[in-house]
DNA sequence: GCCGTTTTCGGCCCGACTGTTTTCAGTCG
């Protein structure tokens, strides 16, 4: 959470998205603080704001550039006019008057879990906390004993106060994926031992396949609800109990992984599942949906019941929760509020893609040393094909990276791959009736310079089937650079793909920074592939990218980048990032078949 | 302050849990 001084020295250069919510979300604190009932719109409205303004899919700045401020949904003529103010004069007139009287250090509080807006101001009023360093500060008075004596805290505050601040400061950054899955694959196992349990099931962000997961939810159908919740809390790798009540408990795992059960009667399990995969916005733009029918409806994790009316109609499973409502089912990877309610109105839902409907891998390292500077593969070519035949493929592509510029001339490249088109083609003879594998690409995964350019001849090019061009170096430059970088890359006839676009690495860097509607334009008239990159510290393009290429109708490709036999099980995690990108089958040619795909791609 | 398959006015998601309270406010998801 940034302070309102420290943004405003920022604005006069740039201010992006995350500085801008955190902002909006101070806005709302601002008002909470003040007098929560008096504005409990404006509360709402500033929080919408800043959860739209977090997930934009462009530069709240370009937008500002464009004049469509206004265009971003939750962001009404007020907010837009204030946020006008600031991107012109670097302050706004409306919200210095808002934060006058309160603290800087009551801001600096707000991310300690269970510290909210009001809490936060008694505290810094109370115990006379200054900014900078604020959350040290009150440490340091919570150790001392100076909170439990405070009117409104007790002993117990105090402590938990203690608590969240050591887990905040240690606090991990969210967990991929796939380590995800495994924690919450063992505390499914864990919770199955409980012979009262009926259903388990993963939810809420793991559910919905997203790319980083916070906290991981397990929703329980059981038939002994205190017995499946004392068996949830005996959980033997637990660090410590969060909370304990009757349907729900919360405990942490090591790492600082908080872990939440939910758990409910069999014949309620359907609104469970609904209520606890959210997204937090499906949830609620579904319930404002229910809320705008005839009769009105009201949801909640128990079930649906018209408004001001007792009895709740239960659900067994989700689908009859939204059939009820008039909706087809929501795949859980699609409920993020962006469009998928009207969707499944129409009954236009996309028919999402599935891992078998996937016919190939088309990034592969194998052990053949190009002598390049990055990683060579650890499977040599024949294991690669041997995977790719237990997987049921048709088709893979050999992409190692190009060989280094610095230590290679022109013909010494040649050279080197020539004698490794040679041995793909052994590898191609070898193969028989009896393999799913019919055909092994010979490709190369080539770096694109910082100036646009490959290090690679089109003498070099032409011994190759087609070529994927990635981004390894030079991540900061400007918009209009990058861009220019990546279409002159794309521009050689031989470059089929563009390989992790973003080049983002989760939790580690940022992508880069490109005008994606015209790189996107230039993909689909020139016959370009965007890949989905399955490592899962990668997962690139991005959904909401995917989301926007699909919508213009580019094709895209899936690959593992598979540095050895074994990652190419990762493919899962492309599709899964393709679902939630809306991506049906005929978007993404590794569920082609070979002719089809070697039309695409030799041609 | 935002917004429209009910609306340009009159609504605005829903409930669990905790701590400090004697009935509720604050926080969270």
């Amino acid at each position: 959470m940034l302070i309102y001084n420290m943004i405003m020295v920022k604005i006069s250069k740039n201010i992006n998205n995350i500085d801008l919510s955190n902002l909006l979300e101070d806005v709302s604190a601002a008002y909470q603080i003040k007098d929560k009932n008096k504005y409990k719109f404006q509360i709402i409205a500033y929080d919408r704001a800043a959860t739209a303004v977090e997930h934009l899919s462009s530069e709240a700045k370009d937008l500002y550039d464009d004049g469509k401020l206004d265009e971003i949904p939750g962001v009404g003529k007020s907010i837009a006019g204030h946020l006008k103010e600031i991107f012109s004069t670097g302050k706004s007139k409306h919200f210095d008057e808002l934060f006058k009287g309160i603290p800087d250090a009551v801001f600096e509080l707000l991310p300690i879990e269970g510290v909210g807006p009001k809490t936060a101001y008694q505290l810094v009023t109370l115990l006379e906390i200054k900014s900078p360093n604020a959350v040290s500060k009150l440490l340091k008075a919570a150790e001392k004993g100076k909170i439990e004596i405070l009117e409104g805290f007790g002993a117990d505050s105090q402590e938990s106060i203690i608590k969240s601040i050591k887990e905040y400061s240690s606090r991990e950054k969210r967990h991929l994926l796939n380590y995800a899955e495994e924690i919450a694959s063992n505390i499914i196992s864990w919770m199955k031992e409980d012979l009262n349990v009926r259903e388990v099931d993963a939810l809420g962000s793991l559910r919905r396949k997203a790319s980083t997961v916070g906290d991981i939810d397990i929703a329980c159908a059981t038939t002994k609800p205190s017995i499946t919740i004392g068996h949830f809390c005996n959980y033997k790798n637990k660090s410590r109990i969060l909370e304990k009540g009757d349907k729900t408990a919360s405990i942490i795992i090591p790492g600082n992984i908080q872990v939440d059960l939910m758990v409910c009667p069999p014949g309620q399990y359907g609104s469970v599942l609904q209520h606890f995969t959210g997204s937090k916005h499906h949830n609620i733009a579904l319930r404002e949906y229910a809320r705008s029918l005839k009769p009105s409806l009201s949801l909640s994790e128990y079930g649906i019941k018209i408004v001001n009316s007792e009895k709740v109609k239960e659900f067994e499973n989700e689908e009859g929760f939204y059939n009820y409502l008039g909706l087809d089912w929501i795949p859980p990877e699609l409920r993020e509020d962006s469009g998928e309610i009207k969707a499944a109105l129409d009954g236009k839902l996309p028919d999402l893609i599935n891992l078998s409907d996937i016919k190939g891998d088309l990034q592969i390292h194998s052990d053949f040393d190009t002598q390049t500077s990055h990683d060579l593969g650890l499977s040599s070519m024949t294991e690669l094909v041997k995977k790719a035949n237990l997987l049921g493929y048709e088709y893979l592509a050999l992409t190692d990276h190009n060989p280094s510029m610095g230590s290679h001339n022109s013909s010494q490249i040649r050279s080197l791959l020539q004698k490794r088109k040679e041995i793909i083609d052994k590898v191609n003879y070898s193969l028989d009736e009896k393999q799913s594998v019919k055909y092994v690409f010979n490709s190369l995964e080539i770096d694109i310079l910082s100036d646009g350019n490959i290090p690679i001849t089109e003498s070099c090019l032409d011994i190759l089937d087609f070529a994927l061009v990635s981004i390894h170096s030079s991540f900061k430059q400007t918009k209009k650079e990058a861009t220019k970088r990546v279409i002159g890359a794309l521009s050689h006839p031989k470059v089929k793909i563009f390989a992790h676009p973003t080049g983002r690495k989760l939790n580690e860097r940022e992508g880069i920074d490109v005008d994606w509607e015209l790189i996107f334009k230039f993909c689909l008239k020139n016959h370009k592939y965007l890949e989905i990159n399955a490592d899962p510290m990668r997962l690139d393009l991005p959904d909401y990218l995917i989301h926007e290429a699909v919508k213009m109708g580019i094709l895209l490709t899936t690959g593992t980048d598979a540095h050895h036999a074994d990652h190419m099980d990762n493919m899962k995690y492309a599709v899964y990032v393709a679902r939630r990108g809306w991506a049906e089958k005929k978007n993404i040619i590794t569920a082609k078949s070979l002719e089809e795909i070697k039309n695409l791609l030799l041609k």
